[in-house]
DNA sequence: CTAAAAATCCGACTGCGGTCGGTTTTTGTT
DNA sequence: AACAAAAACCGACCGCAGTCGGATTTTTAG
């Protein structure tokens, strides 16, 4: 019995997640080769393939780590009782600060994630899946203080937001955005829209009506 | 003078491209090799890597054709007085489908367009820039018939809209949605939400309107 | 303790995308 | 027609991701 081979294997997969750490974010991801990464770690090339299934693997291993932190990150500093369009905006600029930090490494991962491969695909899923239920928990209270329709399914108003993000990162990918504020600026105005309805009759005066609002308080 | 350089530069051209279309057709882009892509045109490898930067670039030029004759046969068939999201939903389903036809092909060229390379973000915007053209014509007209608020912007509009494109694009990656009917939905479930808005007071009473004025006409 | 079964590891090997140096073909000039 | 410059072309070559068969180590069982 015992664990000695357990404790071993993942002694093995930690130095393939280090090496793969350390000369990823040295070189990039491009060049970066899995001989390099085998030799780095100190095991034989094909041992790295018997832990991963591919180089983007490994990729996509390092990248969950990471979400996890942002996400554990995420959670303590955000504040629950703020407006619903604050909220998202908070989550979606800190997810895309993360993915953006490094251009390369962002664009393989938005690639694999948003358009993965049959072999990423669970993975791929597991990560959006987390993703929307932080959503879907940020939307479920906004909707129980009466900022949201309640007669709508909760799936599809993530997606409705979730969108905006695929949007903007495809945007940013696309170099149609040059800094953070631009990407910023305008998800609060497809956030606004998306609150508002984009049919005559229901934003226009609603906003009229809020801004008196705002005037009157401020 | 003349062309005889130029003619035959042409040839070569669409001798490769005829191979591109023949060989990714019959065995898919990822199983067909530069090689035997230049063997079947009758030329070299290398001539191959003068006309297209990348096995990826010949690809998108393929593409390309492609995308030129799905937006004239729909620019023929759309009618252009149907409700905006009637018109949209086609547009999608149209892209859609197209995009779809071949699983890998629409995978690679959604990445490409999407999430493009520093080398292919010409050709991605060019493309992407038609798309949101398109969508800002059909838009206009909506708006002048008044189904649209006129006090937004046309290209957060579009965006908006493109973004639930891209949504379930990744969904069907994601294998979330198994057939073209559950797409529609959605689309059509997010269009609805868009329109209406996402926050309460506007889109419910609306809702119930519609529904009477429905039942009445039926 | 030992032998065989199972898990783990390895580097030589394959086929790929892409590049490089040299060769052939076309063009403009005399 | 002669020829040099330029364009187009080629296949041998490189480094890469990923595979394979066998070597090595660990576990199990008698």
């Amino acid at each position: 019995m015992s664990g000695l081979r357990a404790i071993k294997k993942r002694k093995t997969r930690r130095a393939i997640m280090d090496a793969a750490i350390k000369l990823f974010s040295e070189k990039g991801f491009e060049n970066t080769s899995v001989h390099q990464l085998a030799k780095e770690a100190g095991v034989g090339k094909s041992t790295i393939y018997g832990y991963f299934q591919s180089k983007n693997e490994i990729f996509l291993a390092f990248c969950e780590d990471q979400v996890d932190f942002v996400f554990t990150d995420l959670a303590e500093k955000r504040d629950p009782d703020a407006p619903l369009q604050k909220q998202l905006l908070t989550l979606f600029m800190a997810q895309f600060r993360y993915v953006t930090k490094n251009f390369n490494f962002g664009r393989i991962l938005a690639r694999e994630m948003v358009f993965p491969k049959e072999l990423t695909i669970e993975k791929s899923k597991d990560l959006s899946e987390r993703y929307l239920s932080a959503l879907g928990e940020i939307l479920t209270k906004a909707m129980s203080r009466g900022e949201l329709r309640d007669d709508l399914e909760l799936l599809y108003i993530s997606g409705h937001f979730y969108a905006f993000y695929l949007l903007v990162l495809s945007a940013w990918y696309e170099r149609r955005f040059q800094s953070e504020q631009e990407i910023e600026h305008a998800l609060q105005k497809l956030l606004r829209q998306a609150m508002e309805g984009l049919a005559p009759g229901n934003g226009q005066q609603d906003m009229k009506k809020r801004e008196i609002l705002c005037t009157q308080k401020s």
